[in-house]
DNA sequence: TTGTAAGCGTTATCAC
DNA sequence: GTGATAACGCTTACAA
């Protein structure tokens, strides 16, 4: 049980040398001679000595503040929180703090995040409105404040890096899904909101899927507006075009619904008993679709790691700011899940920390 | 950027104790006075004090030696190294170390873990051959030296907790693809080895859904045995074979394969042009599988978190061994993944670490 | 029952 | 260019 690992001492005694020379061409600072700095790294190199991070942290008592800003569902948001809180569990013991500001609209967003210029030293956006946010990112990394973008990107930013999924992608999944499940011809109709940016690439996702040779006619799209999934905010007018598509479609095979009015457009196709003729899909895990993926009225819906969104963007930025840890990719892509009836508890609510 | 936490002697000197008396409430060690403890107590919950992780690594300098034993199929096998890699990296700097053997068989697995008895602090074990595991493993746990199983459980040992998937679930979720992928009425053939016993809880839960009100009948189970997948050692009587079903069978519409056959059997769909009519299911991410997943004649394979399957357990195991962390659950289970066409590059070979 | 002091492996601040 | 030396916050003998 007792741990036998080399120590900076060990080499300072091997090589004849102080423990501060040796460290000083370990972290590159101070002058060494250029002779003696060859020996340690070749002694180094030969007996693979690691650091002892423990000890580091402990040394280096610097503490690192970031900061998160994002405006997103709260269904989603709540998924995030808990990847975040994990992190900050495992992390704040080394330093790590964090300054969470939950936004309520874009504005607010951009206000958010100025105001957090001076207490942060890093910061980790979702940006609602990318084109925006990106001067004020710039600004950011001009100073040596390190920005992170994460579920949205700010791809015209100089943003260290993105920590998301990619929205086209995700489209075309939920194309081969449609195309697998809906084995008679006829129409899908596609539900969305022409200013929502995520939306549109899904709907472009899809379409190059479809394109290909489908036995499908793609209809619409028809603007249902979400309203951050607040039932209430839903109108009868919506529900009647909902029920006008379905009616004046006879041939209609499915539903390709690419914001959160999913929840709407399953609740209508249900209740006109249309649900074994129309397969509806649509995207990520709110509480009110749960009951119609059990039902099937919703065939399946396709998610993107919302937990991993809040916990990998902080332990990333937290280890290249405390730990001089690289950054190897300028995008960090989350995974494309398919999340159907029978592993949909999976999907809601889970991890192992 | 500087770090300013309430630490032992901030309590000490406002409580005109010593340090060690503080450290001795915290982690109830030694003999205190109740009376003191109860002051103690009642300070650090009010200035909600948490211990420096890094300075208790550090002071505590014991490392803990953890086995881990499988025997698991190469592509497999892949995954769970890079997991345990993983791990490997983040932790060994505070005195994680492993030792890692991988069985070729299930008569050696038991030597190899007999044999690593001395040497280790806890034990990971994906059990090939539970019944024979459980006793050893109760052994362990009477001496004293956790074990848990990940991959492959031993429900009937007292292992500390099982880390993998419910294989009974994927059985289900396949099930429900198959049926919403396969519209007209026809047959489904299993292919399977009676011996295996993860491939017999995947029958188990496939017969559960499909029981339900399938307009499909099963046939099968028919018998092809897997050797790991190397691809050499099917021979041209299994090629025959599955001819033979197809031919015999004009309104075959699925085939659902529990093992690694998958690849013969996507083969031989693929070279009688019967890739339209009939889909192909199967489990796990193959290379073999890959091209024929990308050419639709693998319509979709469930997975099972192999990564994580590597990483959480040893983490787990560690933190409970050098953190005291506490085991909250007797089963972690992993989630089903549905892996397609289009989203199948983010199954294979992917992390963030 | 309580206190003292040495040590864990780094980093940082001085001297030389 | 190099070397002492004092932190960092905790654990662990050992002493009182």
């Amino acid at each position: 049980m007792k741990m036998k690992n080399i120590t900076i001492s060990d080499i300072a005694e091997k090589l004849n040398l102080s423990r501060s020379t040796i460290d000083r061409v370990i972290n590159n600072r101070g002058s060494v001679a250029p002779e003696t700095k060859r020996k340690i790294l070749d002694y180094i190199e030969k007996i693979n000595y690691k650091p002892n991070r423990a000890a580091k942290h402990l040394s280096k008592r610097t503490s690192c503040t970031i900061g998160i800003s994002y405006y997103l569902p709260e269904n989603f948001a709540a998924q995030i929180r808990k990847g975040i809180n994990d992190v900050y569990n495992e992390l704040q013991a080394y330093g790590l703090n964090l300054i969470i500001k939950e936004a309520g609209s874009a504005e607010e967003q951009e206000k958010q995040i100025k105001q957090m210029q001076t207490e942060i030293d890093g910061l980790i956006v979702a940006p609602w409105n990318p084109k925006n946010l990106t001067e004020l990112i710039n600004e950011f990394i001009e100073q040596d404040l390190p920005v992170v973008t994460f579920n949205r990107d700010a791809p015209e930013s100089k943003r260290l890096f993105y920590f998301g999924c990619d929205y086209f992608k995700a489209g075309r999944i939920s194309g081969e899904i449609i195309e697998k499940i809906t084995s008679k011809p006829g129409k899908i109709a596609i539900i969305s909101n022409e200013d929502d940016l995520v939306g549109k690439k899904r709907v472009e996702g899809f379409y190059s899927i479809l394109k290909e040779s489908s036995i499908h006619k793609i209809i619409g799209p028809y603007t249902i507006y979400d309203h951050f999934g607040i039932s209430d905010s839903y109108t009868d007018k919506d529900i009647d075009y909902i029920k006008k598509i379905i009616e004046d479609n006879p041939d209609l095979k499915a539903f390709y619904v690419v914001n959160q009015s999913l929840y709407l457009v399953a609740k209508v196709v249900k209740e006109m008993g249309k649900k074994d003729q129309i397969n509806v899909i649509g995207f990520d895990l709110f509480d009110k679709f749960i009951p119609f993926i059990n039902e099937d009225v919703i065939e399946a819906v396709i998610c993107q790691e919302p937990y991993s969104q809040g916990y990998f963007p902080v332990r990333i930025l937290f280890e290249m700011l405390a730990e001089d840890r690289e950054i190897e990719k300028s995008e960090y892509i989350t995974r494309l899940e398919v999340v159907m009836r029978e592993n949909l508890k999976y999907y809601n609510d889970y991890h192992y920390l």
